[in-house]
RNA sequence: GCGCCCGUAGCUCAAUCGGAUAGAGCAUCGGCCUUCUAAGCCGAGGGUUGCAGGUUCGAUUCCUGCCGGGCGUGCCA
């Protein structure tokens, strides 16, 4: 049950009955704790529209009262404040003991494509895909959780100029007799030795570009060479998948190749039967009146460039094209960078023109901002000098073994060795998702790797402790009343009744840091709670212990909907 | 030039889409381990929310204008 809602429809109900026109009470938890449990702000609203006073309006909400589970109270110049019964409460803890949802009302089941991750195969993974790839990994469990169909949809880039230098390297290296398979160890290393050949050696460069005609001609030894490439590519990515618990898999892999054959369909369905497409400096291009560019001239899409090539405006296209028409999909949900914002605009506008994109259907973009250096620059693209995402796992992993041995020094080497991959996956996955989306991100090994604080360990921490008190009480089953009495067992149980509510104001905007920030909330509240009251031996043992276990479900399943995991002591 | 985004405590971030006295963490300072894991808890200091106007009972939030930063802006993705 979400009590928000349910308080919403109740004062709204009663708030419509004395005005006589349809007011939302507008109810929110309250901001301070002094103000009760929820706050209705929708009574000043309302009188202002009615042009009564808006405690007299207030006054008789509250007085219009039934056996309500709740208190009200008028405070300040028209809020209403309120507090819900403890037996209320109590009940609620009770209904929630045996609902494997934790509160959740499951919507209508809807089939949603997730376009996350989406690595360029051409390169190893580097701290660039840390967003989109936990970003959208954690959007795609929550979405699945509460009952929606899910298509992970891993668009990489397999296709296009870049594979020409690697290809020609590729087989300069067979015909020096070098291990192909040794030196694509390191992807990274391999596609900078080609990228300097390709600067430096101009017989390369010729060479590489002719790879390029060749593999879009479908020469079948180019295909050959490439598919090994690629073959090889993805296992370096699925790696870092499988490592980072990602739950990204080889099926979800839908390439950018795979449109191939698709492209000039869609030039030509673009052409045909939408009259979209004009040609303009030899290349065909959609334009659309809302798109302007430089002195206001209009701003084209290019679906085909000059050479005949396609750039990924046309893949989009047609990726849209097949979620709409193959998938079927409710819903399209595009987890990439800012910098793209335009051109998925573009592709939307242009898909939309082109039934590619149907009315009662949702594309968006979940926009995120960039990755910067301490300094606040960019970094680079090219230039080499990114990390490594698989770097960045290991140091954290590395980092969280030095801790836990510092800690706990009395684990065996393997246990140590297991929770420090939790905590370290953890803690770089929370760093990230607990920011808002929107913003850039500063990488700092020291910030993103602290353990303190609002982190990843803090809940998992908080879990540990609870099982620690369930292996000590050594019982079997938890049955009895739910008696809740001290304030920070009030406080702690309207958090735990509040877990549907996280969720749902999480999936407003796909923002993952509401859900971390409820997370957060319920862990200090259950520390203070830890602190405050004695549990095992208590006079209430049996309800405190309620409290426990209800926290630690949601603690895991929380923390498991941001893709990490839990350990049972640390 | 134009379009979009951002500017909140020394630092990193919140503020549930207009609500009450702008909150956390880190860092700084002080207290709490012979009792359930101190990766914890309790407390203190720290703010003209970039600036100036406007809208209204009420603005970090909406509007306008400035200042500062970022990204994008026809054949890379």
């Amino acid at each position: 049950m979400n009590i928000q809602q349910f308080l919403e429809r109740e004062l709204t109900k009663d708030l419509v009955k004395i005005s006589g026109k349809n007011f939302p009470a507008i109810v929110k938890p309250a901001q301070r704790t002094e103000f009760g449990h929820y706050q209705a702000n929708g009574i000043m609203g309302a009188a202002k529209a009615l042009k009564q006073n808006p405690r007299e309006l207030a006054k008789k909400l509250v007085s219009n009262t039934q056996a309500r589970p709740f208190e009200t109270e008028i405070a300040g110049p028209g809020f209403i404040n309120i507090t819900l019964k403890t037996d209320f409460i109590a009940d609620a803890l009770s209904a929630l003991r045996s609902d494997p949802l934790l509160g959740i009302t499951k919507p209508k089941s809807l089939k949603i494509v997730v376009d996350y991750s989406s690595p360029n195969l051409a390169k190893e993974m580097h701290i660039g895909h840390l967003r989109t790839t936990t970003i959208g990994d954690s959007i795609v469990r929550i979405l699945e959780y509460i009952g929606h169909d899910l298509v992970r949809a891993n668009h990489v880039g397999d296709w296009g100029a870049q594979f020409g230098s690697l290809l020609a390297y590729m087989d300069q290296l067979t015909e020096t007799g070098q291990s192909l398979s040794t030196e694509l160890k390191d992807l990274e290393r391999f596609y900078q030795a080609a990228s300097a050949l390709f600067k430096k050696n101009q017989d390369f460069a010729e060479k590489a570009r002719n790879y390029v005609v060749k593999l879009q001609s479908g020469d079948p030894n180019c295909i050959e060479l490439w598919k090994q490439f690629i073959s090889e590519s993805i296992r370096h990515s699925q790696v870092v998948y499988k490592t980072f618990d990602i739950t990204l898999a080889n099926s979800d892999i839908r390439a950018e190749s795979a449109y191939n054959d698709d492209l000039p369909t869609v030039v030509q369905e673009l052409a045909s039967e939408h009259s979209l497409l004009v040609e303009s400096d030899g290349a065909k291009c959609v334009f659309l009146d809302e798109f302007k560019g430089k002195d206001q001239k209009p701003l084209p899409a290019i679906i085909q460039k000059s050479d005949g090539g396609y750039p990924y405006m046309a893949t989009d296209l047609a990726a849209a094209r097949y979620r709409t028409r193959v998938l079927k999909a409710n819903k399209v949900l595009y987890v990439v960078g800012v910098e793209q914002q335009l051109h998925l605009k573009q592709v939307f506008a242009v898909a939309k023109k082109a039934g590619y994109i149907q009315k009662d259907q949702e594309y968006k973009h979940l926009s995120f901002g960039m990755v910067l250096k301490e300094d606040g620059s960019r970094f680079k693209t090219r230039d080499g000098a990114d990390v490594k995402l698989i770097d960045v796992v290991n140091e954290a992993i590395e980092r969280a073994l030095a801790l836990v041995s510092k800690k706990n020094p009395s684990l065996s080497i393997s246990e140590k060795q297991k929770i420090a991959r939790v905590v370290g996956i953890g803690s770089i996955k929370y760093a990230e998702l607990s920011k808002n989306r929107t913003t850039d991100y500063i990488f700092d090994w020291d910030r993103m790797l602290s353990f303190e604080g609002n982190t990843a360990p803090y809940l998992q921490y908080s879990y540990t402790r609870i099982r620690s008190l369930f292996r000590r009480a050594e019982i079997n089953s938890l049955e009895g009343k739910i008696e809740i009495t001290e304030e920070a067992e009030i406080r702690l149980s309207l958090k735990i009744l509040q877990f549907p509510e996280a969720i749902e104001s999480t999936l407003e905007d796909y923002q993952a840091n509401v859900l971390c920030g409820y997370l957060y909330e319920l862990s200090g509240l259950f520390n203070t709670f830890y602190e405050r009251c004695p549990i095992l031996g208590s006079y209430n043992q049996t309800s405190r212990l309620i409290l426990c276990d209800l926290t630690s479900r949601i603690i895991k399943q929380g923390l498991e909907l941001l893709g990490i995991k839990t350990v049972e002591q640390m």
